[in-house]
DNA sequence: TGGCTCGCATGACATCTGTCATGGGGAACT
DNA sequence: AGTTCCCCATGACAGATGTCATGCGAGCCA
């Protein structure tokens, strides 16, 4: 019996996973959670074989819950389920342990296969996704262009940005003339949409 | 026996809200849709008697889809389930004849008991969405700052907004300002994402 | 050690944007 | 008929933004 934790924050969507991953004779759920540190501090109590984790959740998201399940309890799978899946994410949750990756497109039979693949050390990623991946290809962006960007995404002011990120207003411009060339935007903001697209910030 | 139609484009959610909906005996899931067209055309085959619909799809959107539905099917009550619920979507939603409103947040029991109640006559909306659409109020855009603040969403510099409004860039700028002004963002790309939170555009 | 890249910063310049004043035409309401 | 609002447009001005040149120090790698 393959012991299983849901986290996700839709209720109706996590107890209609569950109610059908407990279709499934070989599969259990032992526990649920609504959010990422609801999901941490309940894997710690019941030390699940798998975790089935959402990747957007109000607090933590599915990323950074399964980078510390990876230290916490290893002997723990974690595969993420996401709606919208950016190839950042992916790469990012590859990174951080996780063993399986899937769209939540997929069918119920592919999800039960999965946690039946990840809980004997396999790994799974969706094919579609892991294209995605392949051809949205590496970041060009330096870390702290990446960061500048992401300050920028919510559309703030160039003196804002500055002051979030303790930098001058000056090099904040030249970062963002600096992304925005290389993401070949014509402002700022474009830039930062297209980055976000890609999964770069 | 409550026959009931259900669309979402995520083929896991469908799956697994069919599974939990078929647990309750005076439920009945007669078909199930992964777009909005595929859900019109389904629903006037099979004709249920109520319609579950995502709001976000591919193709056409849930209010759309509530829209045809209601001229198409009077007999079928439709409601709407969403994982992002914007005050704005629940509005049009009820003038498009919706009777159901609803987050993916709530639990699968409410979930039941709302497919009932509409398909009796009644009504309901999630109480904090309702809440959240009276505090937003009604947009104090006129038709045009929207479209052009709609324009503006994607980042795209003034000039392309001019040419894909068919106005002068003067004048969209003008618009813009003014909508700066009433929502009391700093410029129009802040402005652009705060109407699109309220459901304005 | 000498390049190399990156982080950080400044200054100058052209362009873009936000704001304001102004005005004409049309629709709706009193 | 007058008033008020909205749509559309123009012009002018200040401030924000994008671009470029330039510089310095720190870390990395050959």
């Amino acid at each position: 019996m393959i012991r299983i934790l849901l986290a996700d924050d839709e209720h109706l969507i996590r107890g209609a996973m569950a109610a059908l991953l407990s279709l499934e004779d070989d599969l259990e759920v032992v526990a649920q959670a609504a959010t990422g540190a609801e999901a941490l501090a309940t894997a710690r109590v019941v030390r699940p074989d798998v975790a089935v984790i959402d990747l957007q959740m109000p607090d933590l998201d599915g990323v950074s819950v399964a980078q510390s399940l990876a230290t916490d309890l290893p002997a723990c799978s974690t595969m993420i389920v996401t709606s919208h899946g950016r190839p950042g994410h992916l790469k990012r949750a590859l990174a951080a342990g996780v063993r399986g990756f899937l769209p939540k497109t997929v069918s119920s039979d592919v999800l039960a296969t999965v946690v039946r693949t990840v809980h004997t050390g396999g790994r799974y990623v969706d094919p579609a996704l892991a294209a995605e991946a392949i051809s949205a290809g590496d970041s060009p962006l330096t870390p702290r262009e990446a960061d500048v960007l992401e300050l920028a995404l919510e559309g703030a002011p160039i003196e804002e940005i500055a002051r979030r990120a303790s930098l001058s207003p000056g090099t904040v411009r030249n970062y963002l003339s600096s992304a925005v060339g290389k993401t070949g935007a014509s402002n700022r903001h474009e830039a930062a949409r297209f980055a976000r697209a890609r999964g770069w910030i």
